[in-house]
DNA sequence: CTGTTAGCGCTTTCAC
DNA sequence: GTGAAAGCGCTAACAG
């Protein structure tokens, strides 16, 4: 009596069954679920309860498909959801995706550009709205409006290259500029870099800023102490304390991300007197580190807020020929902790301490 | 010429578009995408061109409606992909979705029960294979056999309540009450629990192993260094500054995850000499910071895997009736920075060092 | 007020 | 080897 389809070996109850118990047709029984008012209230009664009864719930695929809709989901290509950047974007993204009524069907990229391609058609063959893609290297063609066959992508964090796309960005250069001439200020002038692969926008982007606050100053002698790389905090901890080993090290760096800074952070414990940092993303615990410590800070719940905006814009048919947009989320310069070269034991409020032995 | 079926405005090729441009019916299509041996490799050929030309891609949807199947993807309900222990957990379950060529539909709970039944009918509207969640509260009922409609469940960090569900946990109790017991091996007597609502399992279940821990070491006057409070930075955050703010203060803390002990770890950082602190959620700073430094170590990202396995398992019809199943994921405690009353700058490595001024 | 017919895009079954 | 018909679960359009 139960229509057939089946999760496992359990049958699940379908508008069908419901209208065979409630004793109406079909077309009664989606009626009644609209809530349509030319049914008689004792109709509907008699169809809430076979819907009781039976546990029915509508299936939301075949409405969908008939309705000529997708599956009232955006597709999220991410990086790496531990990275708590890509997690509080994906935050953002979920919050807005869901005072649209749409669910985040979320992908782990990883750093391979083949796989992002079928990741793509994969969200798109399941009729996906749109994607919000954080892309791996400058190859975009995989996110052309070809590929994507006419559904909208935002790019976040970096921005489409050759192709034309909303574009929801954060202000690399400009932070990471500010932020390297107040280590300058500061008095340093042997300063690293601990950079991402410049393949990648924003690492390009935050190197320039860099050179950009260096070069005004003067400073042009930096070329050894930088470095680029995968972000990984093992990986960048092992970069940086090859930099500190150097004969004269520096004694500022500037961390590209938040996985260079955490690499930093924990080769810079073991050099004393502790070096100076700066760097891209802020972090809780910021604020309490014994050491100098200058972030470029924004608001990644706010990147993913705008990108799913963008995207919700275009999927309203209207907006189809409007033209690329590029939102910048503003960055600012946070100094935490010690300053001008006076170090306290946690950073902040107490006075300094002498510790004692190893 | 096309059908029917948009996106926007923008209309999207179907079967029988390519049908019609390659000169053959729906069917051969249907054949010649699947590879069907039977088809001639001249008309594989020509049905690829169109599908070439037209940029087609096969809708899933209507695919697995045809063939009885859901969306192919996994539900995930969790409170707060900003804290990373949901986000890793998140990790783990797309992870092993993948593998089974699922997607994962996540939403993000929230603090309300309500809500969290919404979002469950929601994704089972959506025809999810079955939801893993982190549920609010002990009140299960909406995720009991019935409102499931058949579909599986599992837990993650908290047990079912009254129903019969999969579940992983956290050894909770012993990772605790082992790393409690640490502390007063250090020597502690006054120790203050930063905790979680009673409500939340793995909160009452983490106050189960402070207090075992404390009762046999004959500690009983710890009532008045106890809180309760929603997980959240700031708030733990002010919590611990007013017990530290007490006339005989804790000289050690246990927090009950990592948003308790980042909001200690915040306040501790104004307090001299350091409180000691020990916590459930190992964090990727803990071995650099000036403070004895006590943690509760497991893999979240193991975590989600294991849910993502136990979910899975139910999918294939065949596991419908295996009863129950609980998996612990181990944990284990790590001890950083300083041990035994000696404190340095930075926890680790190098030797102490005095702080100037302010 | 309610039912019947048709069809969303695809695949299974049976015919040729 | 290929096609026509029927139907997955649902709803829009027209009957009555």
């Amino acid at each position: 009596m139960m229509g057939p389809a089946s999760r496992g070996s359990r049958s699940v109850p379908t508008m069908r069954d419901v209208a065979t118990l409630a004793g109406v047709s079909v077309m009664t029984v989606s009626r009644a679920l609209h809530d349509d008012p030319r049914i008689t209230d004792d109709t509907k009664n008699r169809v809430r309860a076979a819907v009781q009864q039976l546990g029915y719930l509508r299936n939301d695929t075949a409405r969908n498909l008939r309705i000529g809709r997708g599956a009232d989901a955006i597709g999220l290509i991410i990086g790496n959801l531990a990275n708590p950047f890509y997690s509080q974007l994906a935050l953002g993204v979920g919050e807005v995706a869901e005072q649209h009524g749409l669910t985040v069907m979320f992908v782990n990229a990883g750093r391979d550009v083949e796989r992002e391609a079928r990741l793509v058609t994969d969200l798109l063959s399941r009729r996906v709205e749109g994607i919000i893609i954080a892309p791996e290297g400058d190859d975009h063609r995989h996110l052309a409006a070809g590929p994507m066959r006419g559904a909208p992508v935002v790019f976040v964090a970096r921005p489409p290259s050759g192709i034309a796309a909303d574009c929801v960005l954060v202000d690399d250069f400009a932070g990471t500029k500010e932020a390297t001439s107040r280590l300058i200020k500061r008095g340093h002038t042997r300063i690293g870099f601990v950079g991402l692969p410049s393949t990648v926008w924003t690492g390009a982007e935050r190197f320039r800023g860099f050179q950009a606050a260096m070069s005004e100053a003067g400073l042009r002698s930096y070329k050894r102490y930088v470095r680029y790389q995968e972000s990984d905090v093992t990986a960048a901890e092992k970069t940086v304390r090859s930099i500190l080993a150097l004969a004269t090290p520096p004694t500022a760096l500037f961390a590209a991300n938040n996985r260079n800074m955490f690499g930093a952070l924990r080769a810079a414990s073991e050099v004393d007197p502790p070096i100076a940092l700066a760097g891209f993303d802020d972090f809780e615990l910021a604020g309490i580190l014994a050491l100098p410590l200058i972030v470029v800070a924004y608001d990644p719940v706010e990147l993913g807020r705008e990108a799913a905006r963008l995207l919700l814009d275009r999927v309203g048919a209207n907006a189809a020929d409007v033209p690329p947009r590029r939102v910048i989320i503003p960055t600012s310069v946070i100094e935490y902790g010690p300053v001008g070269g006076s170090y306290n034991l946690f950073g902040r409020g107490n006075g300094g301490r002498a510790a004692a032995g190893s």
